[in-house]
DNA sequence: CAATTGTGTAATGTCGACAATCCATAGGTG
DNA sequence: CACCTATGGATTGTCGACATTACACAATTG
């Protein structure tokens, strides 16, 4: 995955924005990835160049590299001369999926403890959970949960963590798009987190690994049989 | 990493090969990746695709997705239309690369503990290894060692670790290529492996995991100073 | 002289057309 | 009927040409 933000330095009035190019292969890439993201392009759908371009009106030559930077991401399979589709889903990729998340955030939890770094972020996502599963607001709780784990691996400070890990929740994404939501869990979960936390604050490596370890299984098993492929 | 072999699943007598109908972009992101990995493009090197396109007589077309291939892999990056080069590798990178490599290992090693595969293999590449150190076959060791780890790596059983971890191997191919050989530390390296196996073979995780650490650190620290940039 | 504006060059970005390949399916042949 | 062959359609693979952009450096202006 490759965001880059536009970095503006210099903290003008923001009235005349900087101007924005970017390339169609982008643009085009980053809808598709919606479109996957959110479950409308669900596991082998088959993503025909041609259709493709003629919908969003632009020639082939952005969208191969569009699939292609999908390909990178892991998303999009190509079979020469055949087709190309999104990736299917098997249960035990799913798995993968998230035994190689706890790994990571294991691994982040790790460095955390051992460069010290400020907690302060993780607390406030914590507290931003915990409204948000109070006001049983579905989405801001995702969007919290998400910023919690992708604070654990900022605060790791290994960019090449950072960038695997990303990779990796995209997949993540994927998946809860195409699960069946079981809200009943939700304030448990956002249960699950202040622990860690605590545990990271107390220096407590053995602990903090347990719980971000049961963390994960317990969402890795929410419900991995309602993930079908459309062939 | 996209390493997809034919699989010739029939043993025919391999007399008369089976076609290979291999796209350019394929033929070209690996010859690309070769000069990489080989060093003899180092970081920082600018990579001109008409150049290469006239260079190797085929179109921009299969060079420019050569190199995009080669940007998912991490030994590449762009920037818009300005240029594309070899991506510099810092020492903080280098650092990374091993300290994820040992992550990786490390569950590996957790996962043959737990799925008990045989550690015939692992012996195997051990025999090899300390037959190229006697023999003094520098060559010979690193394939073996290589054969070693990728082992290792594959009977955890985990598609998702493999790739990931042939990925970041891709980096070490660089680093190693880019390093000064010191070759006085070859047979103390073979010998870092029976141990581990060893250990596996005791079910002993714990020593198991500390082995393995201490050999990914000793590699990572080699000489990092050697790592340069050509801008 | 300093700052701004123009201009040229080198590189990537995008396009439309054509070629190569695979697959299914129809048709022949023993 | 079983097996091989060829033919057609759909899709990706490749190509050459043109458009767009960014940078450096000259030209202009005050």
């Amino acid at each position: 995955m490759t965001i880059s933000k536009p970095a503006v330095s210099n903290a003008m009035p923001s009235d005349i924005a900087p101007i924005e190019n970017v390339p169609l292969r982008v643009q085009v890439a980053d809808r598709l990835r919606n479109a996957i993201l959110s479950g409308r392009l669900r596991p082998g759908a088959s993503l025909v160049e041609t259709a493709l371009a003629e919908q969003m009106n632009v020639s082939r030559a952005p969208i191969r590299e569009a699939i292609q930077i999908l390909e990178n991401d892991g998303l999009v399979e190509t079979i020469a001369y055949k087709g190309k589709r999104v990736k299917p889903l098997t249960a035990r990729e799913v798995a993968e999926t998230y035994s190689l998340r706890e790994v990571f955030e294991v691994m982040a939890a790790r460095r955390i403890l051992e460069n010290g770094a400020s907690l302060d972020l993780l607390r406030t996502h914590c507290d931003e959970m915990t409204a948000a599963a109070e006001a049983d607001n579905f989405e801001a709780l995702v969007a919290a949960d998400e910023a919690f784990h992708h604070a654990l691996i900022r605060l790791a400070d290994h960019d090449l963590l950072l960038a695997s890990w990303k990779n990796l929740y995209l997949r993540i994404h994927q998946i809860m798009a195409l699960r069946n939501r079981d809200e009943r869990n939700l304030s448990e979960v956002a249960g699950n987190h202040p622990p860690i936390v605590q545990a990271l604050a107390d220096g407590d490596a053995k602990r903090a690994i347990k719980l971000i370890s049961d963390h994960t299984r317990i969402l890795a098993a929410f419900d991995p049989a309602t993930i079908v492929q459309t062939p």
